[in-house]
DNA sequence: CAGAAAATGTTGTCATGGACTACAAAGTAG
DNA sequence: CTACTTTGTAGTCCATGACAACATTTTCTG
């Protein structure tokens, strides 16, 4: 008979989320491609098929992955936000670096979240997005009420914004330059944001 | 015995250029996550070890797919330049489309290009990135030389273009913003840069 | 509260693919 | 011509994703 001092209830009781908070910290320290739904579900303590019944297959558990960081972006947006001054500049600021942040150190995560391999699924994705988006295009209202800001489509003014901090995350995340430039290169990014779409 | 007509010769004779060919396809047709040596091989009328003997692994056939890629860029942008006038306003415009077209139009390369995995053989990659954002740097000095841009580091200037230029790109590539928008956001981004960095 | 239905896990299996080894054939140099 | 090197082949091992059939819990319903 089996001893009941380790026995594990048949049912984990909370799985997915198990799963997800493994498939994390493993995204971070091995990077997506070593991301093996066995691996997760040994470090969990399940059947190697019982991953499948969270996650209809390897993709679908990297979209949630993706997703999440999404919502977790928008977090450590408005956090940011939340703790700046109110002068449009300072909060401009504020923001690019919390993002560039945030994309240097969740690398892999933020593949992950910009490679959506166009598969019809990815609306979730898509959808999660929209927030830190949509928050970027508020910043920039904001800017232009503050008079700070030249007149102009706010969505499309906070795309190039939002455009130019995830290049300089991927380009220091693609080792292409040092990691030290980062705050350098944002200080130049806002610099040139503020004289060229300001007034 | 057998028979003279269909016979393969032992030795293909041009395998490695064969395999980068068949797999810059495959990467563009499915992405890189579905490329397989074993496929490859297949498709090159080569046994599944045969591969083995360009490319050390899996990686390293991405890795050298990479570099190309940066190399194929860096053709694409001196082309545009070659083909732009002598301001410095439509120099830009015409190398910040033909990077972002490019861009778009190697979605699945230009993932595997920033994406260098931190891997220690990176350094061949990063080496053939220097040619492209040289250009870049190059560029800049030609219009401070101009007068068209204000002075300062024209590396850094330029890593800051090449990077709302990378964003854009993968953006679009990430499906998170429309593709048709491409050459309005090129365009507000040019604008800013030319205010931004001008004087 | 019982029994049915739905969720959730398990075992077993298959096909694919990367990595490795030993061997074979073709090219090359002395 | 012979030895060495390069390039390809055959065979194997192992990990993994995907799937199917079955087991155990939980939840819903009458």
């Amino acid at each position: 008979m089996p001893d009941a001092t380790d026995e594990r209830p048949y049912h984990h009781g909370n799985l997915r989320a198990t799963l997800l908070d493994a498939a994390e910290r493993g995204l971070r320290e091995r990077g997506a491609d070593q991301l093996s739904l066995r691996d997760l579900a040994r470090e969990a303590g399940v059947s190697h098929a019982a991953p499948r019944r969270h996650f209809a297959d390897r993709q679908a558990l990297l979209d949630a992955l993706a997703e999440a960081g999404f919502a977790r972006l928008d977090t450590a947006l408005r956090a940011a936000l939340a703790g700046a001054g109110e002068g449009f500049p300072s909060r401009v600021r504020a923001a690019m670096m919390a993002y560039t942040r945030f994309a240097t150190e969740n690398a892999a995560l933020l593949e992950l979240m910009y490679t959506s391999k166009h598969r019809p699924g990815a609306t979730r994705i898509v959808k999660a997005a929209e927030a830190p988006f949509g928050l970027m295009s508020e910043l920039i209202t904001q800017g232009q009420e503050q008079g700070a800001l030249q007149a102009g489509d706010p969505e499309r003014i906070g795309i190039v914004l939002f455009a130019t901090l995830q290049g300089i995350a991927s380009i220091i995340n693609g080792n292409l330059v040092k990691p030290e430039l980062l705050d350098e290169l944002v200080d130049t990014a806002a610099e040139q944001f503020l004289q060229g779409a300001g007034r």
